[in-house]
Parts: structure tokens; sequence; C-alpha cells
DNA sequence: GAACTCTACTTGACTAGACAAGTTGATGCA
DNA sequence: TGCATCAACTTGTCTAGTCAAGTAGAGTTC
């Protein structure tokens, strides 16, 4: 989402900001294979010598490279190209509702079950919660232009949102509320290939057999559980789409 | 995968590095919700104040705050704090030798097919050839510790990798290969569940209506289409795993 | 009221130099 | 030989200041 510098030469070879240039010139000869994995970069100093410039600038295009994981830099050693078959691409993964108006199509939400519920041992220690504690469940499934997309399947730790339950979740969906309560969070991914259970399928409208693609994601914030939620989608109607960049 | 200086303290609530303390401090701030997504935050002179830093301290924690989606900057504006409904998490896909080797396993690799073939008119376009020009086809599944859990179907433009048909398979990942021939890439994914193909169900060794996970990738380097895969896993042996962190 | 200008403020980028901290290899000594 | 020391080199970080480029609002003029 970072502003491109390079853009406001539209897509010249040579970027106007000088740190950008530094950063361009390596990433450009890495892809032409100039210093294979692991092998040595030319330091700080030789580039702020070939470049003309501060080694501060320098420093701003390693530390950037670095960050993208592209290079390894070692005090005292000295700067690497990345191993990079340990490139680990990036998915993005976006709010249903979102994805949905942004395809211009029509969300609509059928909350199938909304209450609080005494928490199996499972549960609760992926809440951080103590045994049959207090845990607030939600059954929403989400349509896109009157056609089932997802089944989400939720519960909640009731200490971070005790007004959970009294939202209207066919006009907000509780990721949105959630996200309002606690603002910056982390969340663990599970996505695999399941069939759907017999409510699901149900639910969805599919058959027992159908092969669907299931996310089970917990979400923290500030170390504490927030939400435990199992989002189950029809395979033929969903695919996650993302793309990779160094 | 960058160093945290926040780590140096063993992550004591003050890192020792001055623009972290900065960064620690915002991005704390934004976790309580002192600024709401798209309020005004302090400008980089309130922070030169405040912290009795220079300016391109608060400049460095603030650019690395934009770099991860949590602040947006706008010249002659304000720093402002994002939009956060919109953050889309991220999902790390490793390449699979790897993964299967750091899990303490043994990776084996059962090649069925490598060829030469003429590319139908769909598959030319997609790697950017003409329709009937030669590609190579690779039919390979993994196996971790004696169980398939891979069905690696691919298509590589020649161009690229002329010596494709002639590397062994069973010692280096195509992926790996290629990665070889082009180290920088962008790929194009495609996650979806779907049931395996006859031909994948029976080289998987399960049945055909297991769900399978499904990926398509479809990566490029420097523009050029370099390959196409189709990766089908078991549904109930493999599962995608990630964790966002803002 | 509408259009213009000027000022104050904001972020973007850079320089030249400094000190700290880590690694490596050569040198000299016991 | 084995060990300690030191010099050279590397990256990590910071300062104090500069200039550029963009925005918003106040004031002025028509």
């Amino acid at each position: 989402m970072r502003r491109d510098p390079d853009a406001a030469t539209g897509g010249a070879n040579t970027p106007a900001a000088p740190y950008a240039r530094v950063k361009q010139f390596l990433k450009g000869e890495l892809e032409l294979g100039r210093w294979a994995p692991g092998a040595r970069m030319p330091s700080d100093a030789e580039l702020v010598a070939q470049f003309g410039v501060s080694r501060m600038t320098v420093t701003r295009a390693l530390r950037e490279l670095q960050a993208e994981g592209l290079v390894e830099r070692v005090q005292g050693v000295g700067t690497f190209a990345a191993q990079l078959h340990r490139v680990a691409s990036t998915l993005t993964i976006r709010d249903l509702h979102e994805e949905i108006v942004a395809r211009g199509h029509q969300h609509e939400a059928r909350v199938q079950l909304v209450r609080k519920e005494s928490a199996p041992a499972a549960l609760a220690r992926q809440l951080g919660l103590k045994t049959g504690a207090d845990v607030f469940h939600t059954l929403i499934v989400h349509f896109e232009n009157g056609v089932a997309l997802q089944c989400e399947d939720r519960f909640v730790n009731p200490a971070w949102a005790p007004d959970f339950l009294s939202v209207d979740f066919t006009r907000i969906t509780p990721t949105h509320y959630l996200l309002q309560v606690a603002p910056l969070w982390e969340a663990q991914y599970s996505i695999e290939a399941s069939a759907p259970s017999a409510e699901e399928a149900r639910l969805l409208g599919v058959s027992a057999h159908e092969p669907c693609l299931v996310i089970v994601r917990r979400t923290m914030s500030r170390g504490v559980p927030i939400t435990l939620a199992r989002l189950v989608h029809p395979g033929r109607r969903y695919a996650l789409q993302g793309e990779f960049k160094p």
C-alpha cells in the first residue's frame, strides 16, 4: 500500500529519489542473478562511492530490501543475497462484506443463532477462559446476490465485547464490529478443504459431499484471545486469490 | 523476518533504540484506540518535541508504521490512523520440500510425466506463447513419510528453462530449480476447494469424493510468464497455516 | 461573493559526520 | 602450537540541519 517512488517517473528506469535508484539497481541485479543466494553483496561504503550519495541514503535502500526479504544484513559481516527458495508468498484475506461490495454485488447476512453459552474445555482453552465460562456464540450465513457464500460459526470472549449479542449482524459483520472494539489484532489461520457438516451443508444449500474451503481463524489483541471463527465456503463458489511481488 | 529491536531488551516495554520507542508508543496507542481510523495523529514536529529525538528518527518510525499499513501519511497534510477494516491479513505459502524437511520428515517425489507438448490455446495464452508452441509438462506426486501429500501438475515456458526436462526431479523440486533460473518472480494465486480429477485421485490414493485443496499458481519474472502449476492436496492431510501481525 | 496571493505548516528526501557494536584476520607473545 | 590482542572493516543508529514539494487557511483584491 506504499507509494512507489518509481511511479513518479512514469515507470522510467531511473526513479527520481536517490534511495530508490539504489534500491532499484540492487533489485535489478538480484533479478538477473548477479548474486547467488547467500553471496556477499556490495557493502554500504562501496555503494556510497558508486552512487555518490550519503550513507543514510544507501542504508535506507538496503533496509527496505531487507524488510522485503530480498537481502540479509549481518552486523560486522556484510550484506548478502537472501535465500529465496524460502520465499514465503503472501495471500490477502479480506473482510467478506467489503469483498462483496467491492464486486458491486449485494451482501445479505441471515442470523441463525445469537446466544450466550457455556464453554466446553477445548473452546475455553482456545479463548483463554475457564471451562464452563460464558462465551458468545453466533452462527451467520452470508449471501452474495442471494447465493450462500459463507457459513460463519463464531465464538467471542465476552470480556472484550460485552455488547456483542445486541449488535444487529444483518447490518454490520462481526469482524467489523470486533475491529471497532479492538482496533489492532494478531490472527492465526488454518485453511483446509473438507466436507461441510450436515448443518453447514443445509445452511449453505449444498450437498454433504461438496468440497468446502474451511478457514479457522483465532484472533487475539494484546495477547488476549478475542474470537474464534470457523468460516465455511462452498468450493465451487469461492476462491481465495492473491499475488506476490518481491 | 526482520530483527526486532524490541527483542534486544528482552521484551521490555521500552525498546533500546529511540526509533523503536517512538514506533512502539504509536503502535500501543493505536491498539488502545486512541486515534480512530482516519483521525489525525501527531505531526513529526510534535513527536520530535515529545521524545527529544531528531526528525530522522521520528520519520523512520512513521515510515515503518506506514509500510506495515498502520498509518497513512499525506505530504503537506499530516499523518493519519489507517482504515483498519481494510486490513488484509497475510498467509505464507512455503516451498513444499522445505516445509516437509522442516518438520523433520522425509520427502519423496515420484515423477509421473516429463515431456514436451504442444500448447493448446488457453495454456498458451497463460504462458504468453503462441497456440501450438512447445511447452514442458511435468506431473509429480510428492510424499511425506510415504503418504501422498501433493499432486503437482506443471507447465513451463521453455524459453526460460531450456534444460528443464533433464533435471532430476526426485532430487530437486521444480520450484527450486526454477528459482535458480529466475531468482525473483511475481506470482498470482488462486486457492480453492474441489474434488480431484480421476487421475489425481488415483495418484494421491484418495477417493474421487475426497475434498482437496487446489492451488493454481502462475509465476512470472520480469513480466514474462515462467510457469503455471496446479497443486492438489488431499484435504485431510494438508492445511495452509499462517498468522498475521499488524 | 469569487478569485487570487501569501503564509504557516506538513511530509519527503538528503547530507556529512559521529559513535556504537559486531566480526574477521593478522600479529605477536608465551 | 595455542592464545590474546589489535586493527580494519562491517552494519546499526542517531543528530542537526537543509531544501523541496504539497496543502490549507487567512487575508486581500476585484
